[in-house]
RNA sequence: GGGUCGGUGCCCGAGUGGUUAAUGGGGGCGGACUGUAAAUCCGCUGACGCGAGUCUACGGUGGUUCGAACCCACCCCGGCCCA
């Protein structure tokens, strides 16, 4: 086991902040000393089955405690997740029926052991003790909680100001992931940024004796916040989610990923180094020097990243496939992988076939498209929405990167 | 329940009787440039039709008018204030 500091030194590698620093390294020393690994806690409400970037920055951390020694707990939230977290939302939070939620977990676990140890992971449910909750122990739960306090927080203070509705059962929401870390006992929680008010009942839920007996826990030390950021997604502007289709999904096709990330704003390549890849930190602030200066650098720079990030969910041979199609792409020598072939009858327009192939919407939106200048035939631009339509086989491309293999007949 | 201000295209937001498919901004798409990114510039951004053009659209339903997003009536929904 490496000595408590320098465990610290590389634990604090991406991490917006860390309540409390000194807390942190008095449990690593004492782990040290001991030999017992930390449990470390993260908690995971399984709303949405598809896992992407956005969440391998917290598993990463996981996976970095585990090759520290250290024990993760992953808390399914299949209990709390039908009560839904108020935190950072603007609305109430739609509930899941416990049938989604169980669903969800399992495409979730199994994608979240695509970076974190399963060996060395703890897959607790949290509805093992909610569900048998009587409303005496619930009400002990709800009086370490004032009411000023829950207003305190930002998203909850913007909702009322703006005269949106609060239910009651969301306050119920941050004393339950307290809860959880008094059941299991947790060194640390890690979280996003947005988690710091539930963590932080945690910390208040186990140093509280009394609540920790009634519930038949022996008293605890407070556990310790880990703070990640939250990844912004493709478009560098907001936060990676699915909804915003700014997203990298960890089950993307090697290809798909690869040009994702390599065609990533130059503004989010130092944090998604740091945050996504094992580069040394050192080696980031040359990179950066180098990429400042010369602008053929940072090209180089995200040409690795892809790599990297592509090579550590699809392996080396996939990752190297990746990187030469897209140059052999980009040189105009290749199609994509995954160009469609389409097949249609003698009589088919030209606007019709981007229709049927999915380039527009509509053929009102293609003649738009062709009269743009977006649409080539075989590498010769097309400029007459009724232009007739080669024999036999062409490529058919829309815009900068959308190919169809198209054959007649 | 009362008062008041609102509900316009993907979003925000102008428009208060005719040249309004509806100013402007954002977003999106396409093109040029570049490093694949950013920034910038240009074009497009309801549907159908090769086209002339036709249809659908400004919360809903009726009405006034040659003609309504704009005027009138009723209804539905939201904000704020009061109870």
């Amino acid at each position: 086991m490496l000595a408590a500091k320098e465990q610290l030194e590389i634990l604090r590698r991406g991490v917006v902040e860390i309540i409390d620093e000194k807390d942190l390294l008095a449990k690593l020393e004492k782990s040290v000393a001991t030999g017992r690994p930390l449990r470390v806690k993260m908690g995971v409400d399984p709303t949405a089955p598809d896992i992407h970037l956005g969440f391998t920055v917290g598993m990463r951390k996981l996976r970095q405690f585990q090759e520290l020694g250290h024990q993760v707990i992953l808390i399914v939230g299949d209990y709390t997740a039908t009560v839904g977290d108020p935190s950072g939302k603007s609305k109430t939070r739609a509930r899941l029926t416990h049938e989604q939620v169980l669903e969800h977990a399992a495409s979730y676990t199994e994608q979240f052991f695509k970076v974190v140890d399963r060996d060395r992971t703890q897959v607790v449910y949290n509805g093992e003790w909610f569900r048998t909750l009587t409303f005496d122990k619930v009400t002990e739960l709800m009086a370490r909680i004032t009411v000023a306090q829950m207003l305190e927080r930002q998203d909850f203070q913007n909702r009322h100001a703006q005269g949106n509705p609060i239910s009651l059962h969301e306050f119920l929401y941050p004393l339950m992931q307290g809860l959880d870390s008094v059941m299991i006992e947790a060194d640390v929680e890690l979280g996003g940024t947005d988690q710091k008010f539930n963590v932080l009942r945690g910390r208040e839920l186990q140093r509280d004796a009394a609540l920790c007996e009634v519930f038949g826990k022996p008293a605890q030390e407070a556990q310790v916040g880990l703070f990640v950021p939250i990844l912004l997604g493709t478009d560098g502007q907001t936060k990676m989610s699915k909804s915003f289709g700014n997203y990298v999904g960890i089950t993307e096709p090697a290809q798909v990923m690869y040009h994702k990330i390599y065609a990533l704003p130059d503004s989010l390549v130092e944090s998604w180094t740091t945050l996504l890849t094992d580069m040394p930190l050192a080696e980031i602030e040359q990179r950066k020097a180098q990429s400042s200066a010369d602008g053929a650098a940072i090209n180089e720079w995200k040409s690795w990243l892809a790599h990297e990030i592509v090579r550590q969910y699809h392996g080396l041979a996939e990752a190297d496939a990746a990187r030469e199609r897209e140059s052999a792409v980009h040189r105009g020598e290749a199609l994509p992988d995954e160009t469609p072939e389409v097949v249609l009858g003698e009589e088919t327009m030209l606007l019709d076939l981007l229709v049927h192939c999915g380039a527009v919407a509509s053929r009102g939106e293609g003649k738009k498209l062709v009269t743009n200048g977006g649409v080539q035939i075989d590498g010769a631009k097309v400029s007459d929405p009724s232009a007739a339509l080669p024999a036999g086989e062409f490529v058919l491309r829309a815009g900068k990167r959308r190919y169809w293999k198209v054959r007649r007949g």
